[in-house]
DNA sequence: GTATAACCGAGACGGTACGTCCCGTCTTACA
DNA sequence: TGTAAGACGGGACGTACCGTCTCGGTTATAC
């Protein structure tokens, strides 16, 4: 239904409707629109078994660019598939402060794979050990996250390229 | 009234009685409350003459530590000031693809002043000169939103630091 | 639609659809469903210029009779016509105060008919000067109502007569 | 809880939270809000053993005026004891017709005992033999109801007189 | 100096969705 | 086995705003 109506126009009344469900069945479940749609791509990513690379290919560059172009492929495509999910997300962050901070727990747990690549680079050297991982896991999503919501430029592997090489070249050690 | 009610509980209505006009003359104005909310925010940004400054300093590091800090500044502060303006845009663009237009021209406004200091370290051999400008603003840019929206971490020097940094030392010639 | 659906089932809802009105627009003009059938009973009774007969015949025992043979008229049918609005009205004086207030005003002008009659019976001496008229209206009144609201036994000639009858007999001057 | 709440406040699903006990065993019990409360309403009434006046004091006016006077008793205060009970009957009874049936037998179970007055009254000669008892029961009776239902005047002892008064008079013999 | 038009506040209107209450039925878990 | 607890599908409530649409009562202009 959310790629189908978006987020704006989709209501709880008409996901009750199409459910076969009453209303206060859904609120006794989710506390608003922002929720319920958390859920249900979480259990949609989930289910799909769409589960990010993770494996240890030997270098930073390879784990990295694996990692990113998982998280390109699923937002390539700015008006179907994840990307109008997050993209609703996010807009509903910016609304509502509590649904930011579970919105927020999602998101995070995302970077925990990231950390865990800059980290295992750092240890074989690869990157400068006293390198923000954190600030450079910000810098990776951030620039990722920009296009998706803008939609000014595409997701492409020209500009995964861009942002490992500049995320690795610009953390070098000495 | 934004930073007063949010965007979210900000209606038109409240908005006309406050000004003390009639409904439909706001209508007549703007097509809705993102549009209005745009220009109120430029007219804002403008009115207390805070450009960003453009000057050039005659090296790419201390223009580009410039321009972040001075965006950083405005934005430092999640939930007072600009910030909660620039969130509440970003959020209306996500929910409505007219306004992402709109937005969009504003936002790629600023990433002029962000292409000029980029173009002049190429020019001066400060930057590798097959680098693309675009998307490295992309980065800069990114990876500042990102901690707005999400405000999992603060816009401070440190972080403008492994910005630039990154940027920077990630494409330098040969 | 009260006919239709009666009182209970006939919903706010179901009348802003019927009349292709906004529910806000009902409330704007009724508080509630109870001072809506009041005011379309009115409307309706007014319209239909069913006004009661209040001529004078001469005698407190026609006047009387024909008054009430009016009334009992328009409720013999205990389920059409006008007694369906008003058992419903009466209903709702019961379960709300506010309504009772507005709907004694209505039942009370329909005294006036009643009170005017009899003092005119006390003044051509056919009844005792001391007789408490208004308690005898509600004698009048209550009787009639009582059938209307409990359906235990016709409106019927033989009970009006019977009414009268104990009214006038029972308060004859000495 | 109909004395605290209304009749119309009063759900059945706060009767059962009250009584500490699950909806399904209320519906199991009783069809409705309205059975339920008749029934609450006859236990009361007979477990405060507060029996209507029926013995024969040799004359109807006294047997009349000692039953009359009690029901006035009970209902002379029109928020608080009997009358709140017998007014949202009485609502119900005109929204629901299943429960007019069963009210209908509980109030026509009190005309029995005016019944049995008026028509001792008739054997004794006090009474003309072709009254119609039942008329004189629902004229008592309606009288009552019609102050209790309207609260526009009280349920006073010169409103006793006037309504024995004018029964008895109106249908003396010869 | 007055008639006339343009404008605009105020807010009613048809409409959609909200979040809540309660209905009467069904399911679960404990005693 | 029965029952409290309460979830469920459902209907209606009364409210908030939406974007559109009349209204009068000013101004401001043209005659």
């Amino acid at each position: 239904m959310l790629e189908e109506l978006g987020y704006k126009r989709l209501s709880i009344e008409a996901i009750a409707a199409r459910a076969g469900v009453g209303k206060q069945t859904i609120y006794r479940w989710w506390k608003g629109k922002g929720l319920l749609v958390i859920e249900a791509f979480a259990h949609a990513t989930s289910a799909r078994a769409t589960e990010l690379p993770t494996a240890d290919s030997g270098s930073v560059a390879e784990d990295l660019r694996r990692l990113l172009l998982s998280v390109f492929d699923r937002n390539a495509h700015y008006d179907r598939g994840a990307a109008p999910a997050t993209k609703s997300m996010m807009a509903e962050a910016q609304l509502d402060r509590e649904f930011l901070a579970t919105f927020r727990e999602l998101v995070q747990s995302w970077h925990g794979l990231f950390l865990r690549v800059l980290e295992r680079g750092k240890e074989r050297g690869e990157l400068r050990p006293d390198a923000d991982s954190a600030a450079l896991v910000d810098l990776l999503m951030g620039a990722t996250w920009y296009r998706v919501l803008l939609e000014h430029a595409p997701l492409d592997k020209a500009y995964a390229d861009t942002i490992i090489r500049t995320v690795l070249e610009g953390n070098r050690p000495d």
